[in-house]
DNA sequence: AATAAAGTAAACAATATTGTTCACTTTTAC
DNA sequence: GTAAAAGTGAACAATATTGTTTACTTTATT
C-alpha cells in the first residue's frame, strides 16, 4: 500500500469508528486493529490521538458536503425543488444500515470546550451547509433567503437526531411536509 | 448528611458532569471529587459506573419532563399557547450557561447499541416528550394531532441541536416561527 | 540488484480508569 | 449514651489507554 493512501485509509477507519461509537470510546489499539496499519505508522502520521481526530472530522466534512450537494442537485432542476430534494437525500442517508446520526452533532456532545478544535470543525461545517442552503434559497427567489435557510437547517437537524433516536427514516418525511410549507411562504407563487 | 440524600447526590453531581463532559469521558473519580462522596460509598448504591449511569438517566428523565411540563403550562392558558410556549421554554434552557444540549441526544451519540439501557432511556424520554405534545396538541382540536406531535418535535430537536451547536439560544424563535405555521395549518380557526 | 525509506509486530513505559479492601470516623437509631 | 450502620480516605489490584522504542520485513527508487 502506498504512503498517501495509508493515511487515508487510517483517516477513514477511524471516522467511521468515531461515527459509530464516538471518540472517547474509540481506542488507538481498536483504530489499529480495524485499518490493519501499525501504531509506529499511525503515530508517524499523527503526533496524538486528537490530531486524527481532528483530521478525520476535516476530511469527513468536505466529504461529507460534496456527496450531499452532489446528491441534492441530483433530486431537481429548479432551486425549489433541490430544497426539498435535501429531504429525500436525508431519508436515503438514515436508512443506511451505517447510519449513527452526524458526527458533528455526536462530536460536540462529548466535547464542551466552545474553543476546542473539534467544536470549531462541527460548528463550521454547520455553517457550511447552511451557507449552501441559502444559495438555494437566494436562487429560489425567497423573500429572506438567510431566514429560510436557519429554518430549513433546524428542520434537518430536527430529522437527524429524530431519525437516530428513534432509528425511523420516516423523521425526513415528516420534516419534507414542513418544508414545503416554510418554502411556500417564503417563496413568491 | 443522611442516607438518601447522598445517592441522590451523586446522581445530580454525574448527570451535570454527563451533561458537560459526555458519559466515557467522565471518569468515577471525577464524580467522585466533585461530589464529595466516597468511592466506597458510590459502588455501595452502585455495582458499576454503567448503573449510576442508568440510575442518573432515569432521575433526570423524569426531572426533566416534569420542570419542562410545568414550565410549558406556565405560558398560556389556552392549548394552542402552551404549544407555542414549548418553544420559548425552550429558549430559556438554551440561554442558561450550563447548557449542553440534550443530554439524551448526546448519549445516543455515544452508545450506538439500540438494545442498551442508555438507547432505551434516551427512546423512552422522547417518546413521553411526545406524548405530552400530542395531548395539546389533541386539546387544541389539531385535526392529526400525532402528526403535528411528530412535526413539534422535530422542531424542539432541531432548536435544541442549533443552539447546542451555534451557541445561539435564538434557535428557539427561529422554531417557534415554524411552529406557528405548522399548527396554524393543523388546527380549526 | 542494492540501498534507503517506510511499515509491521510486539514489547515496553507511563498514566488513567474501574473496582476492591481496610483501618478509622461519623451518623443514626434505640 | 451506646451499639450498629454507613461513610471517609487512602492504598491496592487489575485492566485499559496513549504513546515510544526496537528488531525485523516490505516497498520504492535508482
Amino acid at each position: 500500500m502506498p504512503q498517501q493512501s495509508r493515511r487515508d485509509h487510517l483517516i477513514s477507519t477511524a471516522i467511521e469508528l468515531f461515527c459509530e461509537h464516538g471518540f472517547h470510546a474509540t481506542g488507538i489499539d481498536q483504530i489499529m486493529k480495524s485499518s490493519g496499519v501499525s501504531k509506529k505508522t499511525m503515530y508517524t502520521h499523527f503526533r496524538t490521538k486528537e490530531e486524527l481526530i481532528i483530521a478525520a472530522l476535516r476530511q469527513h466534512d468536505s466529504q461529507f458536503r460534496n456527496f450531499f450537494m452532489r446528491e441534492v442537485e441530483k433530486t431537481g432542476t429548479s432551486p425549489q425543488e433541490k430544497l426539498l430534494g435535501i429531504f429525500d437525500v436525508a431519508h436515503a442517508w438514515f436508512a443506511q444500515n451505517n447510519f449513527f446520526g452526524c458526527v458533528f452533532i455526536n462530536a460536540v456532545g462529548e466535547y464542551s470546550n466552545t474553543d476546542s478544535p473539534v467544536r470549531t470543525i462541527s460548528r463550521n461545517f454547520k455553517t457550511m451547509m447552511r451557507t449552501y442552503v441559502e444559495e438555494l434559497c437566494t436562487a429560489a427567489n425567497a423573500a429572506h433567503p438567510t431566514e429560510l435557510a436557519k429554518e430549513l437547517g433546524i428542520l434537518l437537524e430536527g430529522a437527524i437526531v429524530t431519525a437516530q433516536v428513534s432509528q425511523d427514516p420516516m423523521a425526513a418525511n415528516t420534516a419534507k411536509n414542513i418544508a414545503k410549507l416554510v418554502i411556500e411562504q417564503h417563496c413568491p407563487a
